[in-house]
DNA sequence: GAGTGGTCTAGACCACCGT
DNA sequence: CGGTGGTCTAGACCACTCT
């Protein structure tokens, strides 16, 4: 039985620009991916070889070769040495990338409003500490806002961040989320190391997210580092189940 | 104030092997991973530039930019154009890779045993068919197990499979993980999507974890893929929360 | 044997950062 | 300015799969 063979429309690569700041292999990669998410490359379909498209676009080989393996990364293909390179059946999902809930929900078309519940400076007893990398006894700020999606509460964030950011104002707290607020100051968020779980609502966060006092809630704790590799926040954050979860997808290497 | 210099031990890199069947990429980089993990490279250092590594080992650059390249994925280094490469401050956490419950428990050195609660062929309906990628009415496998981790029960599995796999005995099914008979079956999980979520249990639930009624619990629902890109195995699994949780690292691209 | 992806090389130019 | 990582090239050899 003979596979789908891959035939593309020419324009599928008509726009590449070579004088442009977004590299080659995103270029590739990018129309590549519509071309899989809109259907134009069906799913389960094989797609040219790296040598065919490489000729096609007059571009080198390892520079395809990346746009391919962004894709295979982000679990859209699968390859096969001696067979090719297939489009992996099934709808693909949007996967979550490092985003904070704010822009999850901004992107998503929902608008998300904020109340600041706590607005303080502390000493960082050990564990925050630890966490942040800060010696024990340094002021750290400590935050607590409710998260609100088109008038319903979904989450209660509860953040620690080192001293120097205890300048962040409440009011723009209450209009911004915070990672978009640290990326104002020039401060990136590059890596996440989170830890996923469930448990019952203390009765305060009950009546803020409106549950039943003991119903199960989903929580996430996340340490994040910036592009220099220093811890620059702790969170510890109760989601109302109904109303929020976390999609990722994981692809073997 | 100078930044802390990487000097590292002559012997770091000294049973390199150009002859094996491992890529020097990936020779090179579990030498740095474990000598980032065991603190030879301190949390916040500086490791060499790229082309003093190669230089040193004598490996073109391309290939020690893969091998760091890697671990920045992984989230233990920190590059910055201009500036060099570093290690992320503090204590860097061993991420969950694509495996089973059954194979984080055996590696974490807890004896896992399996309790079988169903095995049936159904015909698949509507949802089921879909997620994998079949037409509505073929013949799925279903199975559901209670997983217990050293006498003390952690989760509950429900599976649907496609009918091919049928024929996985329900004895097999006790001794080992789903996905290590299925690789015995030369089927290699390389895609996962899953979403992570919480709910309270169901009374069926609160007995086989021996949990109250109506405590809560964590779900998660998977979407498996094999290195062809075939749907091979739909989960919905509930887990007590205080036994299992998922940790993930995120690195923005 | 022909074609595929997997690895590796030896260069090149660039943008960006520190001094 | 020299050094860093980011991109790109034009080859090469290999292991593997299908016919």
């Amino acid at each position: 039985m003979a596979l789908e063979e891959a035939h593309w429309p020419e324009e599928l690569f008509a726009d590449l620009d070579r004088t442009s700041p977004l590299p080659m292999y995103s270029q590739v990669a990018s129309r590549l991916e519509s071309a899989i998410r809109s259907g134009v490359i069906p799913a389960g379909g094989r797609i040219e070889s790296e040598m065919a498209i490489a000729e096609r676009l007059q571009i080198s080989r390892p520079t395809i070769r990346r746009a391919i393996q962004d894709l295979v990364d982000k679990g859209l293909l699968v390859r096969q040495r001696g067979i090719g390179t297939q489009v992996v059946q099934g709808q693909v999902e949007r996967s979550v990338e490092l985003t904070s809930l704010f822009e999850d929900l901004s992107q998503a078309g929902i608008s998300a409003t904020t109340t600041l519940l706590d607005h303080e400076v502390l000493e960082a007893d050990e564990d925050v500490a630890a966490r942040l990398s800060l010696p024990a006894g340094d002021p750290v700020l400590h935050i607590r806002r409710r998260r609100m999606a088109d008038g319903v509460p979904v989450a209660v964030l509860d953040n620690h961040l080192p001293g120097e950011f205890a300048d962040l104002l409440p009011a723009s707290l209450e209009g911004a989320g915070l990672y978009q607020l640290l990326r104002s100051r020039g401060v990136g968020i590059r890596i996440a190391q989170q830890r996923i779980g469930a448990r019952a609502c203390t009765p305060d966060e009950a009546s803020l997210l409106e549950m039943e006092p003991g119903a199960p809630v989903l929580t996430m704790e996340r340490l994040t580092y910036d592009h220099t590799g220093r811890a620059i926040e702790l969170g510890r954050h109760a989601y109302h189940p109904d109303r929020y979860s976390f999609s990722t997808t994981l692809v073997a290497r």
